[in-house]
DNA sequence: GTCTATAGGAAGATAGAC
DNA sequence: GTCTATCTTCCTATAGAC
């Protein structure tokens, strides 16, 4: 049985992460926020009493969840490492539209350059999957080192992919990029 | 001799581009210009009638014109390889400080996710960058295809280590890319 | 060219009815 | 929980003196 107010809020945050991402945490108003969900001013400051950095907030804590529920479990079966990266490639497809999508992390870390309220909880996420990459390249017979370096290097390249994407209005880049990734997780 | 206006527009315009990488063209207000250059709001707008728009384009354009100055012309002269792509790391370092500094291309391409104004600056911008590194890579034995390749890769690794070493709050990243640039443009 | 002063509007945030 | 109405603050932009 399905939790409803759960199934709302997953509704809601889904809505503000896409603004967040499209406009970014300045370019976002509290009006767009309230256009993008249906909800009048008042109702946002209601469910966020503190308003549009509660909504950031909470919206990278839900994009973690969707990372551990989506990404991070499957992981955790008993699986190839090749099956892993794989699966890993897809789903940075899909959440990205193949490099159509900016990365809510890359811009919502650019914000208020010091003193970022978001700085952990980004830096948390990122860490995370750097584990989980991590883990594939020693199960693949890399030592710790070397396969943390490999972890942090296809954090780089899908990051790096989706400015250019962006910048160059191409795709091209994300879809080389999600080539590359398996060989520089794996390659001996 | 040297030309005082353009002097100080020079001073003028690396204050503003500033203030655009920290805190993105949305975050950035009149006011925090303002404060960055010591010229009050109104003499702003007699410098940029078009207001903050005129002054990112400016921006943008002073760079390119940064970029052709100090790197590309460099790049021209009769050097190895290994030698170009080693001046190409030194410098990048330079600009960002070794992972310090936010990339002012993403900060911008980040902004009004439609219709954004200064995407075509900005497109131009690495183009310009990916041909000369290609060129680089030919120089070195690579065919045409093979050389934009290593040069859109040598961006991607550049733009996705600084989107990293912000997020982690941490220089690692920029300094471990440094390392791979020359093999990622030159190696067999 | 630079300034003080200010207009006009959009932003974040709240009061209080339903 | 959602709304209309409103407050205050900050923003962009301009008028006009020096």
């Amino acid at each position: 049985m399905v939790n409803i107010k759960k199934i709302e809020d997953e509704d809601l945050l889904h809505q503000l992460s896409g603004a967040f991402k499209d406009y970014g945490y300045e370019g976002t108003s509290i009006t767009i926020l309230s256009k993008v969900t249906g909800l009048k001013r008042p109702s946002l400051y209601h469910r966020f009493p503190r308003g549009k950095e509660q909504m950031a907030e909470e919206v990278l804590s839900f994009i973690y969840t969707w990372i551990e529920e989506n990404i991070l479990n499957k992981l955790k079966e008993n699986l190839t490492p090749e099956e892993k990266i794989n699966f890993f490639v897809h789903q940075i497809g899909k959440i990205y539209e193949n490099g159509k999508n900016s990365c809510i992390l890359n811009m919502l870390s650019a914000t208020k350059c010091e003193n970022n309220p978001f700085s952990e909880a980004i830096n948390n996420t990122f860490k995370t999957l750097q584990v989980a990459l991590s883990d594939i390249a020693v199960q693949a017979g890399n030592d710790r080192k070397e396969a943390q370096n490999r972890a942090e290097n296809i954090l780089v390249e899908i990051q790096g992919a989706l400015v250019l994407s962006r910048a160059m209005n191409s795709t091209a880049p994300f879809k080389r990029m999600q080539k590359r990734l398996p060989d520089i997780l794996l390659s001996r």
